[in-house]
DNA sequence: CTTACCATGTAAGGCGTTACATGATTCA
DNA sequence: TGAATCATGTAACGCCTTACATGGTAAG
């Protein structure tokens, strides 16, 4: 079966709300699903290309500020199958936490490396969480209309979680170097 | 190169604690480390025979209980290439929440779908924190010993986090239900 | 003039899930 | 006797990352 995978609901997804390039489709998934989902130019094209031969979406090469790039649209059929997608339930949320999995066996090596892993994700669940709040802010402004109320959703999933991955930083932290 | 997936090195780190047989590997994987990671018998047992392959372990057939079993030794070799790499920055956590990119993109079908992804996920979500929490219990009794306090680090991520998805599936749920 | 960014792709290889295949033992 | 569990694997396929390859434009 093709164009059954993820990729192409998520590419779908971000074409019924304008049409775009392959090179816009990266840069929106990077700034706005990248917490929770990623994709590289290498699944990209290749998931275009596919969605273009099942009808979902059409092509057409334009010149916008003396660039030639392909746009492509979404097509009827196109919406229908990303409606159906959206519709089922969700199968799996997938969640591959390296930081835990080395926490867990860290036994193996003792408190000091185990603090270097907790300190390392705690910097970049810093720093993520005040990019999330900068959305959110920007989002409560305009959330009452409809788009903007899902993406509202997700952003506040973030915010809330990163929040929970802090207090767990502390307490984690604590339990290795408080004396006893 | 053979031997160099992650999940080589979640093997290794149960090795390092006891030997074990392909088969309790698996039930060891689903029952400790399932909240942040999975694997299939048909990636255990290959990466298991690269194991060996490379040293890192030995196997032996051996009849326990009147059922032959293949139980698999971690080697000092083994050791050393497990404690190299828990010393190693991590890379990357990857997560892949399907449930939010339906969200995300869920003013194509309205807020009555959106709602149904929210309270199956909730369901699931308050399902797993009840087992946490009991595993948290047994853990805090004994957490004084090495071994288990890096365990309960990771059972205590959980809880967290979990309780941090049901506070955002509560406000979700509002934002999507109050009339204003 | 050179660095960064815009823009589109291919190829190889690794990773991982799913389904299939087999067979023994235990328990109700 | 039949279902559940123990136990070990293979094969196919799909998915995804990484590296490679190319070339144009904008800005300093």
């Amino acid at each position: 079966m093709q164009s059954e995978n993820k990729n192409t609901f998520i590419i779908l997804g971000l074409l019924a709300h304008k049409p775009l390039t392959g090179y816009e489709i990266k840069l929106n998934i990077d700034k706005q699903l990248s917490f929770f989902w990623n994709a590289g130019y290498g699944s990209i094209y290749p998931t275009l290309a596919s969605i273009e031969n099942s009808g979902y979406a059409t092509s057409s090469s334009i010149v916008e500020n003396s660039r030639s790039k392909i746009i492509y649209t979404i097509t009827e059929k196109g919406k229908e199958h990303l409606k159906e997608w959206l519709e089922r339930p969700v199968k799996k949320d997938e969640l591959r936490y390296e930081t835990l999995v080395k926490l867990f066996f860290s036994s193996e090596v003792g408190d000091a490396e185990a603090l270097k892993h907790i300190i390392r994700f705690e910097e970049n669940v810093r720093a993520k969480l005040a990019i999330f709040e900068v959305y959110e802010k920007n989002l409560e402004n305009v959330s009452t209309k409809e788009k903007h109320k899902y993406i509202l959703l997700t952003v506040m999933f973030g915010i809330e979680t990163y929040k929970s991955y802090l207090i767990w930083c502390k307490k984690a932290k604590s339990l290795l170097t408080d004396k006893k």
